[in-house]
RNA sequence: GGAAGCGUAUCGAAGCGGUCAUAACGGCCCUGACUCGAAAUCAGGUAGCCCGCAAGGGCUCGUGGGUUCGAAUCCCACCGCUUCCGCCA
């Protein structure tokens, strides 16, 4: 079945460019981009290529057509300029009718210019970012790859229950209220749950400023064009709300709006990196494979979290992926909670993105490994998008490359929390670096 | 929500039908001179994109349309920003 290119244009289309790599770059390495293509499964997709390469040929001839008419219209009408500066009326009669002749021919053109732009972006939109060579080769998120694990994974000899059974010992999770007022997939938290939730984000926050980033509370809405500029239409159509009646999006995480600050902004190079480090609350329709379906609050429409995002020089990007990465195990071995890293295979990579790794910890009750972060390089797609440039020392002007990664990101996290501070007993200790966030305590104690 | 003003290069800003878009003027930045070095000063340079081997050409004055031989400049619509008033945590 050929690949349906039009299948995402349900949403609004602005002007920003939706593409996700250079058209030079597919137009000089065509194998290169039909390789990639066929590393992330998407054969579907192989014939585009060869396609977009005929209608750009063709775009360039008419382009080449229309601007020597649109010189000889410019140089005519100059020239009338001077004739009638001079009075020469009759002589300026004459040029006019002379570029009557071509009008025509020139009109048609002009009107196969945006046609042809407009074949060749719908088919750019859909042709994937480039990999790193150092992705893994696979089809989906079953082949994704372990890197490296942090800490023992315990399995106590007591049995964890589900998450929120130990919530509601502590009285801490409300959902029928929830279901109530919001619907399904919204929580409320309450008492020392809720506590220990802004605890987690308030400790995540000073354990990235204490790593150099700069703290940033960002907008929690943004227009579409900077929405279009930091995802694909996939995403956007699984994931973002809409304000009715207004060009807004609730975020679906503030990687959205930290990235988004630098739209149309030329970014002197000694600013260079930027690291940044979030608040927001995260809103996601999760209308994709998984839906809403888990009990409790792994997989919920609303959550908070603590992000950090990076944008800095191409050659850099690959040493910031792994400090990115690194600080987000260090920040979970920070709270005693076991972690490893998978990396993201090839097919299971978002058509946007250059290289991807999800942060998962142990869960003693499912005796697994689950996601909590998802660490990404997205290369300059993102950058061009937003047509964000960075001002060389000397002078050149460059796409810089932009990072995010999920701190942590509360409640998802209170599950391996509970799950992996649990006592025998019923209590759950509160690790030390987050006691003095809890006022102290050093564990927490059931009240039923 | 009401009113007014504004959207021009990396930034500020002039231009208000052809002689002002290789965009005045100024700032930033770069190079050179002077200096032991720096500051100050002086001189020079500095838009992006597209097509083309090149020469060269085209496009871009928020966006889209219109008037015109010709639009940054006139007209219409839309978008955005700012200020004041109103409302408000």
């Amino acid at each position: 079945m050929a690949y349906n290119v039009f299948q995402y244009f349900s949403v609004a289309v602005a002007e920003t460019e939706y593409i996700m790599i250079d058209i030079k770059f597919l137009r000089e390495n065509p194998e290169v981009v039909k390789q990639n293509i066929r590393n992330k499964f998407q054969d579907s997709k192989l014939p585009l290529v060869d396609e977009v390469i005929e209608l750009d040929k063709k775009s360039r001839e008419f382009k080449q057509e229309a601007d020597s008419l649109r010189a000889e219209k410019n140089k005519i009408a100059k020239s009338i300029g001077a004739l009638m500066a001079q009075g020469k009326k009759d002589e300026a009669e004459a040029e006019k009718k002379k570029v009557a002749e071509f009008s025509e021919r020139l009109a048609e053109l002009e009107k196969l210019e945006p046609e042809y732009a407009e074949k060749i972006k719908t088919i750019m939109m859909t042709i994937p970012n480039i990999i790193d060579p150092s992705v893994p080769i696979g089809k989906d998120d079953s082949e994704n790859v372990e890197i490296e694990r942090f800490g023992e994974p315990v399995v106590p000899d007591f049995e964890i229950p589900y998450h929120t059974d130990i919530m509601e010992r502590f009285d801490g999770i409300d959902l029928d209220s929830a279901r109530r007022v919001a619907g399904n997939g919204f929580y409320y938290l309450m008492g020392d749950i809720a506590r220990l939730h802004s605890s987690v984000i308030a400790y995540a926050r000073d354990f990235m400023i204490g790593r150099g980033f700069r703290y940033c509370v960002p907008p929690f809405m943004i227009r579409a064009d900077v929405v279009t500029g930091v995802m694909s239409f996939a995403e956007m159509d699984a994931m973002m709300y809409k304000i009715e009646g207004e060009d807004l999006y609730l975020i679906g995480t503030s990687e959205h709006s930290m990235i988004g600050k630098f739209i149309d902004q030329m970014i002197p190079e000694k600013t260079l990196p930027q690291t940044l480090t979030s608040y927001s609350p995260c809103f996601r329709k999760e209308k994709g494979a998984h839906g809403i379906e888990e009990r409790g609050v792994y997989r919920i429409h609303q959550f908070e979290k603590q992000e950090m995002i990076v944008v800095c020089k191409p050659e850099e990007s690959p040493m910031w992926f792994d400090k990115l990465w690194q600080n987000t195990v260090d920040l979970f071995r920070s709270l005693d909670i076991p972690v490893r890293t998978l990396e993201c295979c090839s097919g299971d990579l978002a058509d946007l993105k250059v290289k991807s790794l999800d942060v998962e910890a142990w869960s003693p009750r499912q005796k697994k490994y689950f996601e909590v972060g998802s660490c990404s390089n997205l290369g300059d797609a993102q950058a061009r998008r937003l047509r964000m440039r960075v001002q060389g020392e000397n002078g050149e002007k460059y796409l810089p490359h932009t990072l995010n990664n999920t701190v942590v990101a509360p409640p998802r996290m209170l599950i391996a929390f509970l799950e992996n501070n649990l006592q025998a007993d019923g209590s759950v200790l509160i690790p030390k670096a987050l006691q003095p966030y809890m006022g102290g305590q050093t564990k927490l104690v059931p009240t039923k």
